[in-house]
DNA sequence: CGTAAGCTTGACAAAGTTCAACGATTGTGG
DNA sequence: CCACAATCGTTGAACTTTGTCAAGCTTACG
């Protein structure tokens, strides 16, 4: 029955197809794409700017990264060089503790930005894994810094992304700090569930990338925790569960279970 | 023995003379004192700005808020219009859930900066009370942003700014999503020890301006835990503790616990 | 096709919460 | 200035939630 979650119903391409890597046309490697005929213009860090700023900045092509499933785009303690704007595929941010547990702080989809925290101490404060294969755009932080400088539209963009980070992290906190183990899982459905349909996917059926540890540290749980809860869901008729195949059968029961 | 705890030690004065509400002389109400005889200058958004930069900015003063013992500085949903700079006093941070529950997102000491979160949406998205009397720098967001652009030290700084308390939020999410209750006290503590030193008074000896439920709140945990875990660490004297006044006993004690 | 990684489930243990009682401290109005 | 109320803090006992350990199953991959 979840077989065809992969194929997300609102949509008439499938997730892969609309955000799986560029095609050397559209994209050229190192020297960049043109902004303009990016797929990511409404959500990216340029829209905004005055066609004459556009013009202006010749630069306005960036290098684009490629990441393989499980490869880092920087880790903590590297010099910090750029922010990183996601174009295809799921990438994770981890901060290590010394013993070796770790924390996700962010899961972060395409046209979302992460590498923001390299900026207080000129190295990063935390690793980046891609969850699957995809690529994301490369913002060297020096040229944005100018940039920002000269055009208020970027410098508001890019405050508003600096706040938007800090206000994610907040939520985070009341999640972490506040909400028992079946809240949490509920919680991170219903967001997941928001951001697809931000993308033009489906609200109701996605495919999890991440594994039941990697969702427990991202909630603070262990992953018996997650699996005992999603299975939870299944019986309760809230959720349709296969592996990393979700499907919400009553976003309203999920939202009933975080009221308590 | 823990009387005289409001005395630091290693300061010739205590933590309230030193960060006291200004008198009229040295911070004129409304139209704000010049930056230059501040004493919080080192650690201020306008350090590392050059003379000229200085001079040409006839305007770097800015008015000062006072806030009494539970005050509010601002409160979620409020429109966005500074940020903000604690001169003296404590201020905690707290993020609503609709069901009334509350997390207690940050604790700001005198130096240390808040706001940001009105950025995204111009609207505050935490409140900021008073954890006891003091005053604020209000530094208008529309000016900042102006003199952003205008003086790259300043640019620098704000961003800086940003990435810090990114950097920290980041912290607190691993110290919420994988530390235990006990590990979670000791790093509040070693935390607290860390940064009233950065301000020049003892680093053993201090006074908490949070109740035990604040504390829990911050470290996601019922404030009857808290109290258990403060009389147990007094039991194993890793610290001493009557009341609000803390003594760090064994700061190495407190980061095995931590270590596991 | 075999091996490793990921997922589920059960039984039990540990950690943290809840409820309750009580003492100490603080602040307020008479 | 005292008395009373309210808030804050401590501690015990019972209970709930989550973690730990172990086994078995499925899936993905070389």
């Amino acid at each position: 029955m979840l077989a065809e979650a992969a194929t997300p119903e609102v949509s008439p391409v499938s997730f892969r197809e609309a955000f799986s890597v560029s095609t050397e046309e559209e994209c050229p490697a190192v020297t960049g794409a043109r902004c303009s005929g990016c797929r990511l213009r409404p959500v990216c860090l340029w829209s905004g700017l005055s066609e004459a700023a556009e013009r202006e900045l010749g630069s306005l092509a960036f290098a684009h990264r490629r990441l393989k499933l499980g490869q880092a785009l920087y880790r903590s303690g590297e010099p910090f060089q750029a922010i990183y704007l996601v174009r295809s595929g799921f990438i994770k941010t981890v901060v290590l503790l010394e013993d070796g547990r770790e924390q996700v702080t962010g899961l972060y989809m395409p046209g979302e930005t992460l590498g923001m925290d390299g900026i207080a101490s000129a190295r990063h404060a935390s690793d980046a894994i891609a969850l699957e294969d995809g690529d994301v755009c490369v913002v060297p932080y020096d040229r944005l810094e100018a940039l920002s400088r000269e055009a208020s539209a970027v410098q508001r963009h890019l405050h508003r992304l600096f706040s938007k980070e800090i206000v994610r992290e907040q939520r985070m906190m009341l999640l972490l700090g506040s909400m028992r183990a079946e809240e949490r899982v509920a919680a991170f459905l219903l967001n997941l569930s928001e951001r697809f349909t931000a993308l033009g996917f489906s609200p109701s059926e996605f495919v999890l990338r991440m594994t039941r540890e990697e969702i427990g540290s991202l909630l603070g749980m262990k992953l018996e925790t997650v699996s005992r809860i999603f299975s939870r869901f299944h019986k309760d008729r809230l959720i349709e569960i296969e592996g990393k195949h979700v499907r919400i059968v009553s976003s309203a029961g999920l939202r009933r279970i975080i009221g308590h």
